[in-house]
DNA sequence: CTATTTAATTGATAAATATCAAGCATAACT
DNA sequence: AGTTATGCTTGATATTTATCAATTAAATAG
């Protein structure tokens, strides 16, 4: 692992309060990777042999259904995931490519459980972590239940927003039609959806987006804490 | 706490593994209270003050945006809730209420929380229920995103044939308009859907079901491991 | 730079799902 | 039992979302 990179690895929820002996245990375990973009990493149904750590790039999670696909996540750095496959001993539930060239730290599964077994501090990082991500799905799925199509898009333009310091630009994060099936949506209703927050200050130029009225966007998406607020990790984040 | 409760509430995958001495103390400070039918235990947006465990009866998760409120899940005992806002010390994602008259142990949060930092073996058993539980929302979110409202319901009735040790009849665990709801459908189409499943060998009878010809219905439904299949607890389950 | 592919948009139509309005059961109350 | 409320079902209609087809725009390769 670059030394530069290290710092963000050491600083993950995941490890807060783990000693320095067991960290530099678990990463010298551990395989640097790079990927080019769309490489599959992991395939829905197989063994997770492998806590990731994505240090650069992005990921996408997405599963499969009957012939059907849909994207469950885009991952950015610096952030561990199929941590629950790994713990649970089971086979992944999603599978993950890379959006763009990544490096990912690959920690072997026994390393991971043997050191969750054993080193109550990371336990207890492991188990906050997890609750963190729970409680992110939840609010996934609470959105996916209870917001119509377009008012999730200007949602989660907003959430975009306030994640580049409330930014009146940015850039987004995959193809349109990745963040279609985020959404859980069609390539051609994200369009016709971006173009339906046109009147409430929204304008796409290719890959970026602008919010022009940013209050005028937060009085149609009428954003809910219980849906949109990033949890606060206990570290830092 | 009534003494035949005990070992279910001991068995949970929550407590596997913690010293008696621990779980007695964490017992010990929580209260059993009893609870009529349609009774609200949580509020979405109050701090999470205790852990609840379901000792009988049945309680629905539910949330709300914006004058819509839709159903997350049935919770049957014997098992706990709302663990990860208690971890997290943050305000609780979902509401509950209970649909029967209900018994449940509440341990305060504070207990939780102590007892998480200082015993290894609790921490541990935590992360493995958080796992699952996480794991079990990863395969409701793909399946809301994945599978067509009818499939849905299919589905679903395979599931709870298959907790009913697959017997060919069985009561619903709510009202339908809870069910509906829990399957992002209105009462509406799940009554129609339940009519499109009449030709795949599925009989309803106002609260029970019958699944006449499981092949054909299974057949119907083409269910999937990786959304399906229930998450073996470390313990019993 | 142009040719070729791929991604995104737009319009027309179809399918799925929701809403509204009765009507019909079922359960609870007097 | 009769009455009242409640939940469920059914039909008609509206809305939302998806699909199909065509076009435009953008990216990539030669």
């Amino acid at each position: 692992m670059r030394a530069q990179d290290m710092p963000a690895v050491r600083d993950l929820p995941l490890f807060a309060g783990v000693e320095d002996s067991n960290f530099e245990e678990l990463v010298s375990a551990a395989l640097l990777q790079h990927f080019p973009p769309q490489v599959q990493l992991i395939h829905e149904g197989d063994s997770a042999d492998f806590l990731y750590i994505l240090v650069e790039g992005s990921v996408e999670l997405f599963a499969c259904n009957n012939g059907r696909e849909t994207s469950m996540a885009i991952i950015e750095p610096t952030s561990a995931f199929i941590l629950a496959a790994v713990l649970s001993d089971a086979v992944c539930l999603m599978s993950a490519r890379t959006l763009t060239p990544s490096r990912l730290l690959m920690i072997p599964a026994e390393h991971i459980k043997r050191h969750f077994a054993e080193d109550k501090m990371f336990a207890v990082a492991i188990a906050n972590e997890l609750s963190k991500a729970y409680r992110q799905l939840v609010k996934m799925h609470k959105e996916a239940k209870l917001r119509p199509a377009t008012e999730r898009l200007a949602n989660y333009l907003l959430r975009l927003a306030a994640s580049h310091d409330h930014a009146s630009s940015f850039t987004l994060p995959a193809d349109k039609r990745t963040i279609a099936a985020l959404l859980s949506m069609t390539p051609e209703n994200l369009s016709r959806s971006f173009g339906a927050l046109n009147p409430h200050g929204v304008r796409i130029q290719g890959p970026v987006v602008h919010i022009d009225k940013p209050d005028a966007l937060a009085a149609f998406a009428k954003p809910n804490a219980l849906i949109d607020d990033p949890e606060i990790g206990l570290s830092s984040r």
